[in-house]
DNA sequence: GTGAAAGCGCTAACAC
DNA sequence: GTGTTAGCGCTTTCAC
């Protein structure tokens, strides 16, 4: 692999010279630039990010650490930040944290961090002691719905808002005896607390009773078992809001399990908006997490951030919005 | 952030030996190796994996690039290989290559590439020559259904056999009018085109005609539009074998837009076993690739080539599988 | 078993 | 505009 040197020697420059026209920097002259890109070419050069990173202490990549790669939220939340980022020419590395205890431990680790330029951390299924434990000198923005150390940037969703019109639709649609899949009081605020106090707030407006099923895993399998066995204890129920999208396809399938039609028996709401549910039976009403208004926030905060400017630890929430298809009624 | 200069200066002992002892290098004395891991400890000193990286030119992480984040069937992959490379201690780092034409140069480009110790690259919407301009001094093994340049590792699905096999389970099922959805021959073996030869050779085999309807891309909405408009041409079709399970979603929905019942009307079977196909109506039947084949190999295969092993190109087919649920009927 | 010297390939800082 | 010097933090090599 030829270095820096071997350009210099072939263009007859000093690697000083190849360093500024390679890094577009604006003291060189046109005659010497041409002969640099020439040798460049010549010898096939391409820069040694390791080196240039040693040395400058900065890489142009930065980093988003996520739970599980084959999470659908994950996924579409990278691809758009992807190629936000890239408009700043920055560049996305994703990581799996959960793999593992020690490549949970791995991946936090200062030592990783260090390598990229700033890191996105998505908190879900990290608890406050693990993130406050980090110490890093990158910039960290964390993302998700635990309380954590405020001393962090942290963009989180409107999760009570976006619980609350989820449930009211419902009740709009005819709904009178509502069950949550998913949720519970975890007794600090998190994803599941924040959305059981939004659902739990228009059944109180609405002034009806509901129940709320917790589950383990958001997983569908669990939550098409749950929810089919709820139903055949207690046939009344005629709506249900699943904690998130990934929840109720397992809540679609599970009302098909229990015998009953979706929205004509049992109307269903989702959370997140994944892309999969416009397309699964007539479609999943959901609530949309703006992951676009996410996403600009985030380029925008870490531009800020690694400019080495000052400023307050921002604590942005990111507006809900209700997304009606087919598993649920209209009002009226 | 401290160096390892600062843990030796703090364990009275040379950088040499506090790098013996990060690296586990057998030759270091009991009590010494305790008088560095002390200082490490009090210092919270923490390795730099750029300077180790540009001395050593190891950096225990491999990179996966994948043409989009968002499409679940990488992100089901990537999940696998991040748990079996962590088992042997290595780290998985992922990128997208399609946001944009120069960040897909860019994630290609042998400076981008050399920062891993081996590169795992989809090529899913890449072409030959993208792949053929490849240099790089680090293992490269390909993962994708296009033909590619024979110098590289190479591991795909068996297509033919799994397209085959799937369009069998129709025929066996009762259809006798079969349409594919996304197939075509593209003029080379590209997924398309091997796909589409199974299906053929099964439609042969059973005396049967067949029609093929490509798509552009292979997304849900298209292939929802592009079935429904086959099936009120043709309402014959009783059988329908979707070239991916993100068309066969899209596939489900189109014959319900088309006023079909699934299975009863028209059997559909997709390709890939994505984990939401479980759950969307009674289930999509599918063809399973052997993502756990598929790691396993990966995983032997960069062991080897990062130990320097000099073996011919390697260019494996993983096993298809058929997977039946409620979207197809039994045969009998 | 431990340490000294050299240098991986680049860029910051400054001299000219 | 261009070049010189120094050094980022580590590991390789080799001496003891």
């Amino acid at each position: 692999m030829p270095t820096m040197s071997d350009v210099a020697a072939e263009a007859g420059v000093s690697v000083m010279t190849v360093s500024n026209v390679l890094n577009d920097r604006p003291k060189v002259g046109a005659a010497t630039k041409l002969r640099v890109l020439d040798a460049v070419e010549r010898l096939g050069y391409e820069i040694n990010l390791t080196a240039r990173g040693l040395r400058s202490g900065r890489t142009g990549t930065i980093g988003l650490i996520v739970p599980r790669f084959d999470h659908p939220y994950f996924g579409e939340l990278a691809a758009k930040l992807a190629v936000a980022l890239a408009a700043t020419g920055r560049h996305l590395s994703v990581e799996q944290s959960n793999a593992s205890p020690e490549s949970e431990r791995e991946a936090l680790s200062q030592a990783r961090l260090a390598t990229y330029d700033a890191v996105l951390l998505s908190v879900v299924g990290l608890h406050y002691d693990d993130v406050d434990r980090l110490r890093t000198s990158k910039p960290v923005v964390l993302l998700g719905e635990q309380q954590m150390p405020p001393r962090f940037d942290h963009l989180q969703l409107d999760n009570e808002t976006g619980a609350y019109l989820a449930t009211r639709h419902l009740i709009e649609g005819g709904a009178r005896k509502l069950l949550m899949i998913g949720g519970g009081d975890e007794g600090f605020p998190s994803m599941s607390t924040m959305r059981t106090v939004g659902f739990e707030r228009a059944l109180r407006e609405a002034g009806l009773q509901g129940s709320v099923r917790p589950i383990i895993r958001y997983e569908p399998a669990d939550a098409r078992v749950a929810v089919a066995e709820r139903l055949r204890q207690d046939p009344g129920v005629d709506g249900v809001f699943a904690i998130t999208d990934q929840v109720g396809i397992g809540v679609l399938a599970g009302v098909r399990d229990a015998g009953l039609r979706v929205r004509d028996d049992v109307q269903v709401v989702g959370f997140d908006n994944l892309a999969f549910g416009e397309h699964i039976d007539d479609g999943l009403s959901t609530i949309d997490p703006s992951h676009d208004w996410v996403v600009s926030r985030v380029v925008e905060l870490i531009d800020r951030r690694i400019a080495g400017e000052q400023l307050p630890p921002q604590h942005l929430t990111s507006p809900a919005t209700l997304v009606v298809r087919g598993s649920t009624r209209l009002p009226g």
